[in-house]
DNA sequence: CATGGTAAAATGGTCCGACCAAATTTTCGC
DNA sequence: GCGAAAATTTGGTCGGACCATTTTACCATG
């Protein structure tokens, strides 16, 4: 069984700590250019492949890019380093963010429903906390602030499911997805209505759970959770097309032939 | 300066995003073995050097791990930030399995539903696989292989659903419950007739997700859980009621004592 | 001298082949 | 059977080579 008994440290493990470290101590300054590979390779005392492979590490973490023919720089902006490796996932991945959304809609819905069945007065006291800050947020134009009492809320009602496991998970989803609700509710402001919308199905939750009405205030999550969805999609669909408008002005073609398309699916995995 | 103006895709970056989104998406899971590097260079008609860059970035960001000599393997935080606290929770409150029935309902009647909505060939084809397994492991004396084919059946169910959440957790879950089902399964066969009616449940449920009708798929599933739920529940009910019986009759002194605690530690969860 | 274009150099991107070290599997002797 | 040694597998490292793009140097032209 392949137990991780010791691991033997990668050289490209190495050179990347060093540079990372290099970096963050100001010697490499943002906007700096590395020396040339070839030449910071034998610097180093490595092979050029070595390097390569560390450079690449931190360039997946945004901390430089390179060009071919240019040169391989330091990235401008420092907060860079600070990118969370799952928004870099969900921006990379769409039908991830999708899928996160369905799953959000089982869950708070049946989060809700349970709410609504189970909750005592104390859960309906931190709920009643959770909606007047929502609302007060809401009222405002601190987004910051906003999407935490969003999270706030939510959780809330995760909470008084009365479900170890709700609980849990959700803490652990919101906790991840904290960057992501924000970036949804950014998206979302830019649409016109969306935020008395928003705020009218926030609404609808509380009461239906307050008013300990299980049906509803399932319906009332996943009606929610549909129109993030729904407009989120169609907000993002309308920037799409404006940022593929214009693209099609300066692009030509750009043969497929070029690059022998090297990805395809490919089933021999085995299994352990 | 210069800036990013045109930036040429990198073939690693294309092997990593690749990679990342057959992890992501299920058809590489946490575990998984990947093919050797060589061999895996030569079917995605890439160079070696490529796919390792690609490797490593992927390691750098924790969804692989590599050994010398010994291979490169699937990791996945997913699993690992949602899971870890239920298995040491599932250890300190064996009463949360009443929770953990409520919300295998949820998930897997939600896998059921999608499934009959979503399931490709492919997936069908494991399904069939999986019920036929499963059939022939309920008309045998097998425990083992009974609790494993129900696994694998469920865990088929879960992964035609096509939503990544559903599928890693669903993945993590049933590992988790493996190591108790054995336990398990003897309380469920003491019950008579529950055999048959648990193969009946699993063959409607098949059915309906053969058959592609969402409703019945997902109002198999939830009753096949909430009988589940009930039978062992009832069975514990009278195991304990049996026990205490013969504690009364054999015990003396500090009968009134023990009763604070009736329920033996065994944190039998539950065998669907 | 300014300008524009072309050739050369620089530089990252990709690939190949080779060897090493650790892990795994197979083989062999007992 | 079983344990140890040998062979195979597999990731880690290296050097060299060629290509594409960018940058620079140079030169002819006006």
């Amino acid at each position: 069984m392949p137990q991780s008994k010791l691991q033997v440290p990668r050289i490209s493990d190495a050179i990347a700590a060093s540079l990372e470290r290099r970096i963050l101590e100001g010697s490499l300054k943002p906007g700096d250019r590395l020396p040339p590979e070839r030449e910071l390779a034998v610097d180093l005392g490595v092979s050029r492949p070595s390097l390569r492979e560390a450079i690449q590490k931190l360039a997946s973490k945004g901390m430089v890019h390179s060009r071919q023919g240019g040169g391989t720089y330091v990235t401008d902006r420092l907060e860079a380093t600070f990118i969370d490796p799952w928004r870099e996932m969900l921006g990379a991945h769409p039908n991830l963010r999708e899928d996160l959304l369905d799953f959000r809609r089982m869950l708070e819905g049946q989060a809700a429903e349970w709410a609504a069945e189970r909750a005592t007065e104390a859960d309906q006291l931190r709920l009643d906390q959770a909606f007047v800050e929502l609302t007060e947020a809401f009222a405002g134009d601190d987004l910051v602030r906003r999407s935490a009492s969003d999270i706030g809320f939510h959780q809330a009602i995760c909470e008084a499911s009365h479900n170890a496991m709700v609980g849990h998970l959700s803490s652990a989803l919101f906790r991840l997805l904290h960057d992501n609700i924000h970036l949804n509710l950014g998206e979302l402001r830019k649409v016109p209505g969306a935020n008395d919308l928003l705020h009218s199905q926030h609404t609808a939750l509380y009461k239906a759970i307050r008013e300990q009405r299980p049906a509803a205030a399932r319906a009332a999550a996943e009606t929610h959770i549909s129109f993030v969805q729904e407009t989120l999609a169609q907000s993002l669909r309308t920037a799409a097309r404006r940022e593929s408008a214009e693209r099609r002005l300066g692009n030509v073609g750009l043969g497929d032939e070029l690059h022998t398309n090297p990805i395809h699916p490919n089933p021999t995995l085995e299994q352990s």
